[in-house]
DNA sequence: GACGGAATAGAACGATCGTTCGTATAGTTC
DNA sequence: GAACTATACGAACGATCGTTCTATTCCGTC
């Protein structure tokens, strides 16, 4: 009992790795096994089947995610530092060693978008709990006066993951060494806009 | 020779459908073959391999694209209306229905951008084709005096890829019917950003 | 130290994967 | 219409997929 979740928290880690590469579908028991040097039957008893395989990867990386880019985002003050702190996280996530392949998150929305089933709630509801904290945060922005009180934060929050996603896309895919600086520049003309008194605008 | 091209052009069109829903590499010969009323190995033969058929695949979507989006916007004024042409496009692109699981460009960047290999060769090509033509379009825009002389244009051109991405992500992962909206939003604030002069930012 | 349950291994299952081969059919060319 | 080539089919290949079953080993508890 005590030996089964360490070596289920090992699968789990390198499965994370593997998906980030060859997606979720991609991964496979057998590669999955024979990399850990384990058995095939013997990493297949921790979960039963592919589909709760890939539901408690989806769990341990969403996980990870709220322990690298939220919570520590909740202890940097209100309003605008708390903003600053989420998407600085975002961008330091986005090359988590522990995900080689980048952001699982945006692979396996793409990857199940169309696909009914758990997976596919799991992440539509990880990635709406995720939009909702951003717009959340930017409504304390909103509250501490650091933000026009006229600030649609939804819209905020929309245009922060456009940012993020649009960072991945130009750093992983293009492979572009200004990526940073993009999604940087955009975020800072984002915040000046959010913090423009409605005269100026 | 006559014969081969059209069930060739067939095959293309319903392996884009079906891969923009579950990728490329979920694409699988026996599922596309059955569902064409051909055999495995007639419809192989016309490729000689899987990575050919995905190859094949990729060259269709992209030439669509420019088709849909690209070619239509030539004919659009300089300037402005270009970009709006574009951009307008673009999101209709999105929702064509040669592709019900999504934008396969997308889709197929997310799942290769970590496998080197000619898909993602060709990937890397298509995607920097398409931010180098929004990029000259705002340069464009900028000769023309519709965009303030200043403005960084790859900037913008990264501006409008994640605002896309970004609408992608609303409209298929999160199904938000308010998508559209956001988009477009996000848009014009761009817009009014390249247009302002140096002093009123 | 014996017992009992959890953890792992090994072999095998049917299904499906991409691919090959030999053969029949359909189309084009003379 | 004969000759030829492009096109399509059917059967089978080895490999790998997820999964099942049985047997073994490990570990914590009395």
């Amino acid at each position: 009992m005590r030996k089964g979740a360490e070596t289920r928290e090992r699968i789990l880690d390198q499965a994370v790795r593997l998906a980030s590469r060859d997606g979720l579908e991609g991964l496979t028991i057998g590669t999955l096994s024979t990399e850990l040097g384990l058995s095939k039957s013997g990493l297949f008893a921790h979960f039963g089947s592919k589909d709760e395989l890939q539901l408690q990867v989806l769990q341990a990386t969403v996980q990870r995610f709220e322990e690298t880019v939220i919570h520590p985002a909740l202890s940097a003050p209100r309003g605008e530092p708390r903003i600053r702190a989420v998407f600085e996280n975002w961008l330091a996530w986005e090359n988590n060693p522990s995900m080689p392949g980048g952001c699982l998150l945006i692979a396996a929305a793409v990857e199940f978008d169309d696909r009914p089933g758990p997976q596919r709630d799991f992440l539509q509801e990880a990635h709406r709990r995720r939009f909702a904290f951003v717009a959340k945060a930017a409504r304390m922005a909103v509250e501490t006066g650091h933000f026009r009180p006229d600030l649609d934060v939804e819209q905020f929050s929309f245009d922060v993951t456009a940012i993020a996603l649009g960072y991945h896309h130009l750093h992983r895919m293009l492979r572009d060494p200004k990526a940073d600086a993009r999604a940087r520049a955009t975020f800072e003309r984002l915040m000046a806009d959010a913090k423009a008194c409605a005269f100026t605008r």
